[in-house]
DNA sequence: TAGATTGTTAATCGATTAACAATC
DNA sequence: TAGATTGTTAATCGATTAACAATC
C-alpha cells in the first residue's frame, strides 16, 4: 500500500492517535485494538486501520497493536525519531508564548534561533538564546541550517520576513501571520489563523 | 442552493477570502472577479464560484462580485455581523498572548472574561479584566450569557473545566489543550494543537 | 477450535473541477 | 452586439465506510 498518495487528513489524525498512545501507555496497557483507538479519539475503526494500512503492517489479527511499537512507528512517519532546529521570526505575545510551549520540545522541535527588529527585544536572552535583529536571518538560519521556521510577525512585513528565510534555505514555514504569503512550490508552507477557529464555531453556533 | 450541507473547508476558504477582500478594498478596487479571488488566495475560481454558491447569487455576470458588498455578505455567513463574547481560561505564556492577540477583536471577538487557578494571577488586571478563580467559571460564564469558551489550561485539568463551562452554558469551545474532551454532541468543540502543523511539515519535508 | 481483530477490497459518500448556458 | 464572468449542472476525483477473508 506504499506509494499511494496520502491524504493529509490521515497525518494529522496519526498525530493525534500518537499522542492518545501515550495515554494509554501511561495507564499500562500493552495491546489496543483499532476499535479502541477510534472510541479514544473519535473517528471509526476502519478509518484508524486505513491511516496505519498507508504505511505497513503493524498489528497482530486477532489480538490488535503493541501500544509501544506502534506510538513509535508513527512518530516514525511524522518524522519524529529525530529533532528537528526550528527558527521563530517575531517575538510578539505570540512569538514568547510559543518559544515556551511545551508541546513543541516534547516532539522534538527545539527553538534554536529567535529573531526581531525591536532594539529593546534585540540581545536579550529568552530561555538560554539571544534574540537577534532580522538582517541576520540569513546568516545565522543557513549556518543553522535550519529547516523550519516559524513566521510570528505582523501581517506587513511576513511576505519579507518568508522572502528572507527563502534565501536561507528552509523547507518549512508555519505563518501565523493573517497574510497569503507568496512562496516556491517546493517549499512547504502551513498558515495558523487563530480567529479562523472561531469563526467555524460561530457559523456552527448559528447553522446547527 | 440552500439547505444543502455546507463542507467545513468552505467556511474556512470563506474567511480567508474576507481577509484578502479587506486588502483589495484597502487598495480601492470596486469589483473583483472569482479569478481574481481565486489567484489571490490560491485556490481554483470554480471553487471559489461554488463557496459563494451555497449562500445566494451575490455576483454580476460580466462583472464580477461588489468587493465591499461580497465582504459584508461574507462577514454575515460567518455570525460575524455582531460581536462575541469570549471567555478564556488558563493565563499561561498562550493565554497571555491569546487576550492581546488583534486577530480576534478585528473580527470581534471580545475576551470578557479571565479563570486562572494561580493565587498569583488572580486578581490582577489584563486589559481591564480581572483574573478570577475558576470556582467562579459557571457563576460569571452563566451571567455574561458568555457562549464561546477557549481552554488554555494544561491538558490534566482540560476535562474539567470543559465540563464547568458546559455546566455554564457555553455553545462553543476553542480547546488548546493536548487531549481528547468529552462534551455533549452539541456543543461545538474545535481542537488547535499547535505542534500537529510542524508535524505534516516534517512529514512532508521528508515525503515529498 | 472458537473468538477476535486485522488488512484490504469494493461500495459509498462527499468535495472539487470542468464546462457551459445565462446574462450583464 | 461582443466580451466577460457568473451560477449551476454533470463529471471527476478523492476520502471514508462497510464488509469480509485472512489469520492470530
Amino acid at each position: 500500500m506504499r506509494n499511494q498518495k496520502i491524504p493529509e487528513a490521515t497525518i494529522i489524525r496519526l498525530s493525534v492517535y500518537s499522542r492518545y498512545l501515550t495515554q494509554i501507555d501511561k495507564r499500562g496497557l500493552i495491546t489496543i485494538s483499532s476499535g479502541d483507538i477510534a472510541e479514544g479519539v473519535g473517528v471509526s475503526p476502519a478509518q484508524v486501520r486505513k491511516d496505519f494500512a498507508y504505511f505497513g503492517e503493524f498489528g497482530t489479527r486477532g489480538v490488535g497493536y503493541n501500544v509501544k511499537d506502534l506510538y513509535h512507528h508513527i512518530l516514525k512517519i511524522l518524522g519524529l525519531d529525530t529533532d528537528w532546529s526550528v527558527s521563530l521570526i517575531g517575538l510578539g505575545n505570540l512569538g514568547l508564548a510559543l518559544c515556551s510551549y511545551k508541546g513543541f520540545k516534547e516532539r522534538g522541535f527545539n527553538i534554536t534561533s529567535i529573531f526581531d527588529n525591536d532594539p529593546q527585544k534585540i540581545g536579550t536572552m529568552i530561555h538560554g538564546i539571544e534574540v537577534m535583529p532580522t538582517e541576520k536571518i540569513v546568516e545565522v538560519v543557513r549556518q543553522n541550517q535550519t529547516q523550519i521556521s516559524i513566521i510570528a510577525v505582523p501581517s506587513g512585513v511576513a511576505q519579507e520576513i518568508a522572502d528572507l528565510l527563502i534565501e536561507a534555505g528552509v523547507r518549512a514555514i508555519l505563518n501565523f501571520a493573517q497574510v497569503v504569503l507568496n512562496v516556491p512550490p517546493q517549499l512547504e508552507l502551513r498558515n495558523v489563523d487563530l480567529a479562523v477557529n472561531l469563526e467555524v464555531l460561530t457559523f456552527n453556533i448559528e447553522n446547527r
